[in-house]
DNA sequence: TGTACATCAGTGAACGCGCGTTCACTGATGTAC
DNA sequence: TGTACATCAGTGAACGCGCGTTCACTGATGTAC
């Protein structure tokens, strides 16, 4: 009887759609996601435009999951700090801004400028819920003050989300400043919360 | 002898060139500034395409004043403030909102998701400076201790930029949560610095 | 084991579209005598 | 004051391009007997 989940055409088909995703990424990071182009991606991976279609139904349906992988991979990471039972806030803080400076690009198709008129698919809701979980839980009263922990939790993503969004728009180029160390000492302002 | 600076003409030529950024923006706000398109600005004048290369050379000349006029436009609007005497941090942070309110997708044209390859204009810079003094002005201890009065503006930057763009994207949407009052919240953290 | 058939990846041609931009032009407006 | 000329706004046709997407097809791969 033969495995139906791992037959060599699904399994050809599994690597075919990573394949697209990984060159849709590069794009991305080198032209912005508004210029993704299945075309350009095909030629990319010595193919023809319309072959792309046996894989994706159309360019929006790719950009959702890539969305959704961002978003996957970001909570991922966070999770994978939670598990390891040290996850303070500031340590998540920083596990955010390593995976943001992985791909400036990546974390820009979720918290960057949001194009008018399209919405993400209801599922990546989840997942941020997901994120938001695993902040809350690393507030230390979380249990005892839960009020607490969500304004702190709030407060630690806005400021997060505050310095990097510039850093990584290059907010910062001529202005003397460690983009490292503000970040920093925003984690460690969180404390006075 | 005609004033040469106000000649019929040119008050036409000044008062198309407005209008065609009007135009502008409203594209920018419905479709966002990636799908701005000189075409669909003339059409929507009731010109030709072609019309609108006697009064922008490219379209990325266009894109240049308009993010320009948004640079001037948020320091003319803390300026005014600052000039009233009474600016301090929180009202020349509650001033930075109501113009990223106005029209959001102005504010993202500055300060949203930059495209890869592309420079603003070098005189924006001169601009940005021109915001950043103003902040600095309105720092309590702006000639007593400039280094802190910095830090204190770098923070206060940073944090407004940063509710205020997951406002704008919509990050907050099913989150039973005020943004007003966390943005007020956030004023508020920057007295203990 | 080989043969017959079904599945499906990928191709090339084509459609319709909108883009930025150029060019040669028409006609109205302003200037000089 | 009227006439001759220069300026310049706007037009329509055209160029070359790339886009997303559909379609009828070829040929390779996998399945059933």
């Amino acid at each position: 009887m033969a495995n139906a989940a791992t037959s060599p055409r699904e399994r050809y088909r599994a690597q075919m759609r990573t394949e697209i995703k990984e060159q849709a990424w590069e794009q991305i990071a080198t032209s912005g996601a508004s210029a993704l182009s299945l075309n350009a991606i095909a030629k990319q991976l010595g193919m023809s435009g319309p072959a792309l279609y046996r894989y994706y139904a159309s360019r929006h349906d790719l950009i959702t999951e890539l969305i959704r992988d961002a978003y996957r991979s970001l909570a991922d990471a966070l999770a994978e700090v939670a598990a390891a039972g040290d996850a303070d806030l500031p340590r998540l803080g920083r596990t955010v801004r390593a995976w943001a400076l992985e791909d400036p690009q990546r974390y820009f198709l979720i918290y960057g400028t949001p194009v008018p008129g399209y919405h993400a698919p209801a599922d990546t809701t989840t997942i941020a819920d997901e994120i938001m979980a695993v902040l809350l839980a690393a507030s230390p009263d979380a249990e005892t003050a839960p009020e607490m922990a969500t304004r702190r939790a709030m407060a630690f993503w806005t400021r997060v989300h505050g310095v990097l969004s510039l850093e990584l728009a290059g907010q910062f180029a001529g202005l003397d400043l460690d983009p490292a160390a503000l970040f920093e000492s925003e984690l460690d302002s969180l404390r006075e919360l």
